[in-house]
DNA sequence: ACCTGAACACCGTTCAAGT
DNA sequence: ACCTGAACACCGTTCAAGT
C-alpha cells in the first residue's frame, strides 16, 4: 500500500523501482543521518557507500549528488559526533580540572565510536565542532595563565595522549570475550624469554583502568603548569 | 634463458607458467621479505595479498600455504620492524634519558612506516621484538626505582603518548605539499567563528616540532618519578 | 539537479583439484 | 605439502544517459 503519488520516497520498500530522472527525495542531512545509524549499528567497517545507498533505497552512485565522497561523509559524521562533547559548567571548574573533564568527555565519545578513530587521525580537524572544542580548551588554558603558543602546545599534548589512549583501547573494547583474550595475553607474556616481561605478565595483560587515563592527563597538566613559569601564580 | 631444470623459481618472468602441483620455491621468510619490500615502496595501502602474490610470481592463494592471512603477515612485518629499534648504550644513560631515547627511537621507526600504525594499534603486541623492547623499558624503570605495576603503568603511559604522536603526525608526513596544506589550515583556523582559535591560527596550523614530543615524554617521566614516592631517591 | 545502469579496477579468502 | 583455477562476496568511484 504505497502512496499513489510519485516520485517514491527513498527507503520505501513498497515503492516501484525508480527510473533515471525520478527523484528519491534525498538531502545531505538525510544521508548523514542514515550514515550515523549505520555507524551505530555496525561500526565504521559496516559503513560503506554501497550499504548506505542500499539502506536509503537508491543506487550507490546517487549518494555522490549529496556528498563529495566517503571521506567527506566521514568528516561530516565525525563533526556531528564532536557536537555531542559538552562539559556543563566547565568555566566554574579549576582550569586543570576543566581540561581533564574535557579530555575525559572527548575520550568517552571516541571510545563509543572507536572504529572512526583511524579516520579522525588521518584527516585535519577543521569542522565547526572541532573548532568549538579547541576554543573551549584554549579558554581554560587562558584561565590558568597559559596563553599563545604555549596553550596550543599544551592542548596538542593533551590530545596526543587522549587519541593514543583511545587508539590503544578502542580495538580491545570492540573485541568480545575480553576475559579469554586477557588470559591468552597473560600466558603469552608469562612464557616470554624476557624475565621482567614474564614477571609482570599479569599487569601487562590487564586492560588499563580509566584511572590510568586521568593520571596521564594530570601528569601532562602538571608539566604544562610548571613550564608556564612560576612568576604567574594567581 | 631460464634454467632448464624445473620447477621454475617464483618471480622469474622468463619461466613457463606453472601447473597445479609444481613448486614455486616459496618460504615464509621469502614472503615476509617481499612484503617488506612492497611496504617500503608503496606503504601499507599498496601491500595487498594479490599484489604480493603478483610480485612473487604466484597465484594469490598460494600465499596461504606460508602465511596465516593478511593480519598474521602484517604482525610478522611489524615485529621485524621492531627488531630495528635499538638504543646503543642505553644502560649507561640515566633511566629517564634512556626511556626518552627508547621512545624517540620507536617513534622514528613508526614514523618511517606510519601506514602500518593502524594495524599495530588494533593488534596485541606479543611478538618477540615487542617483548624485547618491553624488557628493556622495564629494566630502565627498575634502574630508576620504579618496579612492578607502577613500571607497567608508566610504560603504558609513555607508549600511549608515543603512539598518539605518531598517529597524529604520520598521515601529515605522508601527504606531500605540506606548505600548501599548512597554509590552507592556517586560513581555515583564522576564519573560524571562535576567537581564540582564530588568534592562534598560526600555531594551530603549524606541524608540531620534534621537541614537542620530547617535552611530552619528559612531563610523563617527571610525573612517574614523583609518584614513585620521594623516599626512594638514590 | 538528481538519479539509474553499467562498468572499472580492485579487495581477502575459500574450495576443489592437480602433482 | 604446495600450488593453480575459479569463484564468492564485496569495495569506492566514474561515465553516459535519462527526466
Amino acid at each position: 500500500m504505497s502512496t499513489p503519488g510519485r516520485p517514491p520516497r527513498a527507503s520505501d520498500p513498497d515503492a516501484a523501482p525508480r527510473g533515471p530522472g525520478e527523484r528519491a527525495g534525498l538531502t545531505a542531512d538525510i544521508v548523514l543521518a542514515a550514515a550515523r545509524e549505520l555507524l551505530d549499528e555496525s561500526g565504521a567497517e559496516g559503513l560503506s557507500m554501497r550499504r548506505l545507498a542500499d539502506r536509503l533505497g537508491v543506487a550507490p552512485n546517487a549518494l555522490y549528488s549529496h556528498v563529495p565522497g566517503k571521506a567527506g561523509l566521514l568528516d561530516a559524521v565525525l563533526d556531528s559526533l564532536l557536537a555531542e562533547v559538552v562539559v556543563a559548567g566547565i568555566e566554574a571548574m579549576g582550569w586543570r580540572d576543566g581540561l581533564l573533564s574535557l579530555m575525559r568527555a572527548s575520550r568517552a565519545m571516541l571510545l563509543d565510536h572507536g572504529s572512526l578513530l583511524p579516520h579522525l587521525l588521518s584527516r585535519p580537524m577543521r569542522g565547526p565542532n572541532a573548532s568549538r572544542l579547541a576554543e573551549v580548551a584554549l579558554g581554560r588554558f587562558e584561565a590558568g595563565g597559559v596563553t599563545g603558543d604555549a596553550a596550543v602546545e599544551g592542548l596538542r599534548a593533551l590530545l596526543t595522549f587522549t587519541f593514543g589512549s583511545v587508539a590503544l583501547e578502542a580495538p580491545r573494547r570492540a573485541e568480545g570475550d575480553s576475559a579469554a583474550r586477557e588470559e591468552a595475553g597473560r600466558r603469552a607474556f608469562a612464557s616470554a624469554d624476557d624475565a621482567r616481561v614474564a614477571a609482570s605478565a599479569d599487569a601487562l595483560a590487564r586492560r588499563p583502568a580509566d584511572a590510568a587515563f586521568d593520571t596521564g592527563i594530570r601528569w601532562l597538566l602538571e608539566g604544562i603548569d610548571r613550564d608556564r613559569g612560576p612568576a604567574t601564580a594567581g
